[in-house]
DNA sequence: TGGACAACCGGACATCGTGTCCGTATCGTA
DNA sequence: TACGATACGGACACGATGTCCGGTTGTCCA
């Protein structure tokens, strides 16, 4: 094992505070105008550098997967309180739902998970691939959901649902193709 | 009916055979840089000005769809002939995985479908949408399909399969998401 | 308290891509 | 051949990304 980092000091509070505003501002950015937002505008916005913005979010990826970091925990709590509230079925149900509109509204959540390899968005995608686990793992014992998915097949494609209707307007769309995907997903015996 | 175009006279020589050389380029650019190829680049290797490419295509997505008429034109015939040589089921699984792979190689498709409004590849998914109501069609009047799926909810759904598993090149997922939304479309009854 | 050093800031800059504009060259026709 | 319409080509304006460096500001220690 290789010396440490030795007794690495705490950012300094400019930076910490600069950093809070670049988050502040990037989520609103992000909200507004897609993952495609400016990062100079951010930057202004934020009224700092854009040197200061690139050296705290090296990449536009690293910026939208902190901003979106407490989107995902928000995901993940939801997915833990609606197992214990509701049925396997209705709680899984209504998970993907939530996940997939968190992910047409700031289509960066489905575009960071694609526009990047696994590194950046990794985190992110973990615990989303976790909670789905949970929740159809439970559906799956419980015998109501199809043995033979993935969780990562599941979340994938819901993810394709989302960046396949994130443009036009037509929210119904998406419920109806998620709607189709449960469908399949219950289906655990022969073509009716 | 007001006066229609005074006999039109066809393009000049020159401007024929930079189109042409346009698209040759334009191929080979998109299959290997995806559908963010520069354009200047595809341009510079055509050996022609910037100028001369806008003109012939205003817009990146006029390119791309160009570039993919003929894709298209293929799937167009390839359900035709699907249809008429295998069981509608077959006919119908055979060609969303044809449309799928096409639609994954080149995530050009994917993206022209999305990217745009539906001005500029307004045929391309007209044609694809037509192929697709023929044969979804024929399998919902066979009473194999459920009655209550629009072609374009299909195709959508594929598409979103299409965009979120083009950039890994796990080809096993796209396929096995497809098998799933077939199952789906084939679930006439209710839950076994 | 105050001074020195590291950490941090800000914005200019280099680079790249898109799409427009217009002077010039070329084609088609009389 | 000569003329007008058509098309060409590249400079240009604009906007975005990411880097770099001189100046500034916190932090720590004497």
């Amino acid at each position: 094992m290789v010396g440490r980092a030795p007794a690495e000091r705490p950012p300094r509070t400019d930076a910490r505070r600069n950093r809070e505003r670049l988050l502040v501002v990037a989520r609103e950015a992000f909200d507004e105008a897609g993952p495609d937002a400016s990062l100079v505008e951010i930057a202004r916005r934020a009224g700092v550098g854009q040197g200061t913005l690139y050296r705290h979010f090296p990449t536009r990826a690293a910026l939208l997967s902190a901003v979106l970091a407490d989107r995902i925990e928000t995901l993940r709590r939801q997915a833990a309180e609606l197992s214990a509230a509701l049925s396997t079925d209705e709680a899984l149900a209504a998970w993907l739902h939530l996940f997939l509109v968190h992910a047409r509204v700031n289509q960066g959540l489905a575009g960071a998970f694609m526009t990047e390899g696994p590194e950046t968005a990794a985190d992110c995608h973990q615990t989303i691939t976790a909670a789905a686990a949970d929740l159809l793992g439970r559906a799956q014992r419980t015998g109501t959901a199809r043995p033979d998915l993935s969780p990562d097949d599941l979340i994938q494609i819901v993810v394709g649902i989302a960046l396949a209707t994130a443009r036009d307007g037509d929210a119904g769309q998406a419920d109806r193709l998620l709607t189709l995907v449960l469908d399949a997903v219950h289906r655990t015996g022969p073509v009716a």
